[in-house]
DNA sequence: CTCTTGACTTAGACAATGTCCAGTGTAGGA
DNA sequence: TCCTACACTGGACATTGTCTAAGTCAAGAG
C-alpha cells in the first residue's frame, strides 16, 4: 500500500512510522480488518503504536476515500482497503468470514420511483448471508 | 401489538406491564427505534422499567420472529415490528430517517454462482443511502 | 380467594467499541 | 541543525450492550 502512502503525502500529511504500519497491516484483497484487529496486528510491528491513533488514522483513510467502513453485523466497524473497486459483501453467519462480491447489474435500480419515498438515493449497500463452505 | 402479547402468552410466557408497554411502544409502520428510544417511551408510560428488561424483551421478541433487527449504521441497532413482509431500508444520510422499501425482483438472484465462493447463501439485506425530502 | 413458586424485573457492575483531550514527541522545511 | 506545526500517547469519558444477584409478581393449584 505504498500507494497509498504516497496519497497521504500528496495531501501535505507527514509519513510516520504509525501511519506506514497501519497502511502495511490493512493491505490485501478481502481485508476486512476491526480497529482493534488493526491495532494487535501493527502492535506486532510497532510495539507502542496506541488506539487513538489507529482510529485516528482508519478514519483518516475513510475520509480520503482509500478506504471504506463496512458494518455487517451490529458490532465493530470493519475497514477494508478495496475502496476503488465497487462491491458487496458476502458473510459467514458462523464464523463471520467477509469476501467481497459483485452482483450483476446496479442495484440501485431494483428501487422503483414510487418507493423512494421523495428521496434522491445514492447509494445501496448489500449484504449477502450464508455459510461459507468450512461452516458447511 | 395484542397480535404480539397473544404470541407471547402462547409461547408460555407471562404477561407483564412491561412486555406489553415494550409491545405498545413499537407497534406502527416505518418503526425502527433504538433500545435507548423504546426505553425513554417506554418509560414515560411506566417510569421505573428498566433498561435490562427493554433489551431482555427486545430479544425476545427478535428470537420468536416477531420484531427485526436492523443495523444501518455503526451505532445503536434499531428494533423493526413489521417482520412478516419482507423489506429493504432507505436511509437519509443526514437526519437518519429509515423507510420501509420494496425493491423489485429477488436481491439474491443478482448474485451470480461464480461469485459466491461456495458459500451457501441465504439471505440478502440491502441499504438504501440518500436525502430525504426534508433534508432537500 | 389465597398461596406458592419459578419466571420476571431491577440496579448496577462490567464489557466492547469508540471519542476526546492535554501533554509529549517528531517530520520535514528553513 | 533547529523550529514548530502537526502527530502520537495514555487515559478519561461516552455509548451501547450484557450479566448477575436479589427482590417481585403472574398465574396455576387448592
Ligand atoms: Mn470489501
Ligand atoms: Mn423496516
Ligand atoms: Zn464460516
Ligand atoms: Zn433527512
Amino acid at each position: 500500500m505504498s500507494d497509498l502512502l504516497e496519497r497521504l503525502r500528496e495531501r501535505g500529511w507527514r509519513i510516520t512510522a504509525q501511519r506506514r504500519v497501519v497502511a502495511e497491516v490493512l493491505d490485501g484483497d478481502h481485508v476486512h480488518l476491526t480497529a482493534d484487529e488493526v491495532h494487535a496486528r501493527a502492535t506486532a510491528r510497532l510495539p507502542e503504536i496506541s488506539r487513538a491513533t489507529v482510529y485516528n488514522t482508519l478514519g483518516e483513510m475513510v475520509t480520503i476515500g482509500e478506504v471504506i467502513e463496512v458494518a455487517t453485523d451490529g458490532r465493530a466497524k470493519r475497514y477494508d482497503p478495496n475502496a476503488h473497486h465497487p462491491h458487496q459483501h458476502l458473510v459467514c453467519s458462523r464464523c463471520g468470514t467477509v469476501r467481497d462480491v459483485r452482483p450483476t447489474g446496479d442495484p440501485l435500480a431494483a428501487l422503483p420511483a414510487d418507493e423512494r419515498f421523495g428521496f434522491t438515493v445514492s447509494a445501496a449497500e448489500v449484504t449477502y448471508r450464508g455459510l461459507c463452505p468450512d461452516c458447511v
